[in-house]
DNA sequence: GCCAACGTTGGC
DNA sequence: GCCAACGTTGGC
């Protein structure tokens, strides 16, 4: 059982809208970026955890969990000519593009925003991806404790 | 809106 | 395979 965390400008989907969608379930489409297309094919497993983190607003932070519901699969984006995601390159019988469904759990009682993370010493020592300078990928792995570490800070 | 830090593209 | 130019991400 694995643990992850996953960006989304909150502008274009945030928890919110997760909650809200039928069954609370949500293709996460439009992953562009081989490093996080690997993880996706070689790391993810149904059930595993997420935490769903609002990137790119006023405060960005993480806001609550989610688990991943569906092994990868193509991203149907990637086909779709009028799509913004769509990639010209990547071919049906060979799909680029993939991406798992997530199913809405809970909110978190509180946001942990990125600056507690930022001030957080274990997360620091344990070199927590997004707040290591200079990472840019929409996904990263979580370890056990420091999962349990940022569900502390949510009290 | 700025810009650092990447990632991608394509000519050579 | 190198690398300049360009595009993207995302915090600030």
């Amino acid at each position: 059982m694995n643990y992850w965390l996953m960006k989304s400008e909150p502008d274009e989907f945030s928890i919110d809208d997760l909650k809200t969608r039928p069954h609370q379930i949500e293709p996460w489409g439009g992953i562009r970026n081989y490093q996080v297309r690997n993880m996706l094919r070689d790391d993810f497993k149904k059930g595993d955890l997420a935490f769903f983190y609002h990137s790119s607003c006023k405060v960005p932070a993480v806001v609550g969990v989610m688990e991943i519901c569906s092994d990868a699969k193509p991203d149907p984006s990637q086909f779709e000519q009028k799509s913004s995601y769509f990639d010209p390159k990547s071919l049906p019988d060979n799909p680029r593009w993939l991406l798992v469904e997530v199913k809405y759990l809970r909110h978190f009682k509180n946001p942990v925003t990125l600056k507690q993370l930022k001030q957080n010493q274990f997360l620091l020592e344990s070199d927590f991806p997004i707040i290591r300078k200079g990472f840019r990928l929409s996904v990263c792995a979580v370890t056990k404790q420091q999962w349990q570490c940022i569900e502390a800070l949510e009290q």
